[in-house]
Formats: structure tokens, C-alpha cells, sequence
DNA sequence: TGAGAAAGATTACAAATGTAAACCAAAAAG
DNA sequence: CTTTTTGGTTTACATTTGTAATCTTTCTCA
């Protein structure tokens, strides 16, 4: 598995775009992160260059524009950063902080519903650890 | 508001065990974070200087060991961390990631009630912006 | 009270990150 | 075809972060 605790936030934002659009070339990201942020054409080449080099985005070079993919899902990374975050959280913490992030997340109808099935799933097996038991390694 | 941001991770490691204490001797961090990890006193103690520096640690420094204390409520950071990762996330993706949290965490039963009824309350506002919109600023 | 231990402060330094200009190669335009 | 523009690569440099040793001030215990 990849590190993905290994990409910087500003790479996070450039890989933001092309997870979003799929497959990007350079000149898209630049478009969109010139809008959302004061970073210059330059700077932004430069991240989507360590993200290659850190294996996080490949390029297609056998034409010209090249296409940048990524390399790692959205999913996973996301998976990644929010476990990370979550990880050693006692239960009470976790509960609190879900219920924190629905309210505010826009969700649609179809996946609340799929979210409450999981939960009822989870309720079988419920069980809890106490605060200090979460800082042990 | 505080800019959780500038936290960088290993300072988040620090404060973990502050907030899970509610507050901590040096001696108390140390302990906890040589076990956990290998990194030397030295390492902990320049760690907690950032803190305070950067102001999400205060030092009681009315007697010896000093007490530290945060100055950003664990919650709170959880909030901007999880937000900023969600944020102009489209939300069918949204959706998956919280199921996807949702199993593979440990949550009271309780807490897996209490969700369950916010989502229900959600329900009722459920909407959802397409992939695209979600790159706009 | 004096010596050693513990806690806190200062200094150090390499690597990563934020930020970007300069340079070079390929494509588009005239 | 030259010129201009655009995309890609290299180089640059200050700040932050990871990692820690050392120095200094307090405690503590003999």
C-alpha cells in the first residue's frame, strides 16, 4: 500500500482535481487551482511533478499534452487520512465525531439509507474500549 | 478560530495524548510517546515547545513539573480536520466514505443510535451537487 | 547543602514543503 | 519555416518539520 500520509496538503489539492476529473493535463489543474488559490502556474507545476515523483500521479507521455492519472484512488487515500485520524480516537469520540461530520455533509437520500444499514449491521457487535486504552500502541 | 492546519502531524501525536489525559506533564507525553514511538525525549520536548509556540498548548507554570494543557478542544480539531477532507467532496463519495468509516470503527451502541437519528432528520434535506460543482470555489 | 536527576530552554541541522523563476522543447500561429 | 506560446524540466531559496544534542535551571535525596 502507498503512504499516502507521504503527500503533502498542497499535493493533496492538485490530486483533489484530478481525482475529481478522472485524468487531467497540467494546464486544467493550473485552470482550476488559479481560481481557488493564489498559487502561480509555476508552483503548481512543480507539486504535480513530486507527485510523480512520489508515485502518487503518472503521466501519459505519448502525446503531447501530457494526460496526468493518478495513481492512488480517492477512496483509499481518503480512507487513509480519515482512519489515520479516527486511529487511538476512543469510541465515544468516534461516535461524537460522525455524527459531527453527517451533520455536516451533504448526503444523498440513497446512500443515508445505505449508511443506516451498515450502522444497524455494526450494532450487533457494538463494544467499547475506555479513553487510556486508546494511547496504548 | 485556530488554525488547525499548522499542526503538523507529529505535533498532532503530542497533543493526542494531552487531550486524552485533559492535560499532561511532559513526563506524562514522554512516557506515553516512547513507548508508542522511537523517537528520544529530546524529540517530545521540542515537540511540545511547537505546541505552545503555535499556541494550541499552554504550560501552567505556576509550579514545576508544568502542566500543559490544550488550547484547542480535541473535538474541535477532529471537526476541521474530517471537514476539510470532506469538503468539496461530491457527495456520492461522501456517502462511501462514511460507510466506510462507519465500518471500520468501533462505535457504542448508543452512539450507533444517536447517528442513526440524525441521519433520519437528514433525510429529509437530502440534495446533492454533481462531481464538477465540487471543484468550484 | 551539595550532587545528581529531571524538566525546561536553546541551538543545530538535514529533509520536506511552499513558492516560484528560469530554462528548454514541442506545438500552434502567422 | 520562423516566431510565439504552451507545457514540461531544472534550479532556487526561505520556511517548516523531523529529529535531537546540549545547556540551564530546579528538584530531590543523601
Amino acid at each position: 500500500m502507498k503512504e499516502i500520509e507521504s503527500m503533502s496538503r498542497s499535493e493533496w489539492q492538485v490530486m483533489r482535481i484530478i481525482w475529481t476529473l478522472g485524468q487531467a493535463t497540467s494546464k486544467q489543474v493550473i485552470d482550476f487551482l488559479e481560481k481557488k488559490t493564489d498559487w502561480k502556474a509555476a508552483t503548481i507545476k512543480t507539486l504535480i511533478g513530486r507527485l510523480q515523483k512520489k508515485n502518487f500521479l503518472q503521466a501519459d507521455e505519448t502525446k503531447r499534452p501530457y494526460i496526468y492519472q493518478p495513481l492512488v484512488s480517492e477512496d483509499e487515500a481518503i480512507h487513509d487520512n480519515v482512519n489515520d485520524l479516527f486511529d487511538n480516537l476512543c469510541c465515544m469520540r468516534k461516535g461524537y465525531a460522525i455524527k459531527d461530520l453527517i451533520n455536516n455533509s451533504e448526503i444523498s437520500k440513497s446512500d443515508i439509507a445505505e449508511i443506516i444499514e451498515a450502522l444497524n449491521e455494526k450494532k450487533k457487535s457494538a463494544n467499547c474500549k475506555n479513553k487510556l486504552a486508546t494511547l496504548e500502541k
